[in-house]
DNA sequence: CAGTATCCCTCAAGATACTG
DNA sequence: CAGTATCTTGAGGGATACTG
């Protein structure tokens, strides 16, 4: 990502998702938000991120309104790193990354973390678009409309 | 990405779909399948990416079986680049990104693209994950169980 | 048109030392 | 502990010329 042109007026609300995103890392933090570590040594040992980048990192994810810095819960003098309204709503993303995943990045046998209901114990249903009728939406049933 | 780690045995899903999307064009390339555009030049076009960055981009989603190459529809004797089957169901990921960057990405007046139904011309109903006993899941409602 | 090859440069990322 | 500062490296990316 260098020599980046100016990126002057981008309509394309996946384009501007990728400004934020599209790094090696802010997923994974993102990840770690909804696990729920919240602290800055937490998620670099968790991460095994540079502190460097970690910390450029969180600053855009509070810059761009995903993340906040509040007191830790635990009465420390530190701060703690949670997601906000905004951030909460990336939950379906991390979810639908997460269910693509499990399905499809491991072989049969091979082991891998699951995302379960606390209520039940179980699989997490598989997230999937649906149409106003309440049918199944497929990427053929549905277009963008690009502004002019 | 620069002196990565070996990358040895990754257990997350979420890790290793970033190792694959994570970077400023793949994404976009996926949304620009989605969106109809398969050839290598309306693409690049498109994007406004290097052509060799692009042709890297394109080989590592192909790899990855997300995207397969195939004979033009048109006739000529160039390629395409389609979606596999598994590379559809990344169709849940896009729309997610999409309703996410539609919502906090603009502020008020700002004109951006929309995703529409074809049957009705009206926006797609926000994707949100269900819970087995179809209520809302919220992220407390779920967890990761970490494999040993 | 669809790429590949080459060159160059920037910056993400890593390592480590340092500060409050 | 929670970062910041500094240095280094190399991969990502851009531009362009070239090939089938």
């Amino acid at each position: 990502m260098s020599k980046r042109k100016p990126k002057l007026y981008e309509p394309c609300p996946i384009a501007r998702s990728v400004d934020i995103f599209g790094d090696r890392w802010s997923l994974l933090i993102l990840r770690d938000a909804f696990d729920g570590n919240r602290r800055f040594g937490d998620i670099q040992r968790s991460l095994g991120v540079a502190r460097n980048i970690l910390s450029h990192r969180l600053r855009k994810l509070v810059d761009a309104g995903i993340l906040k810095m509040q007191s830790a819960s635990d009465g420390s003098a530190y701060q703690e790193y949670v997601l906000t309204a905004q951030g909460e709503r990336l939950f379906p993303i991390v979810v639908a990354l997460r269910q693509w995943g499990e399905r499809h990045l491991f072989s049969c046998g091979e082991r891998h973390s699951h995302l379960l209901e606390r209520a039940t114990g179980k699989s997490v249903p598989l997230m999937i678009p649906v149409a106003r009728d309440g049918t199944i939406l497929t990427p053929e049933a549905a277009y963008v409309e690009k502004v002019i």
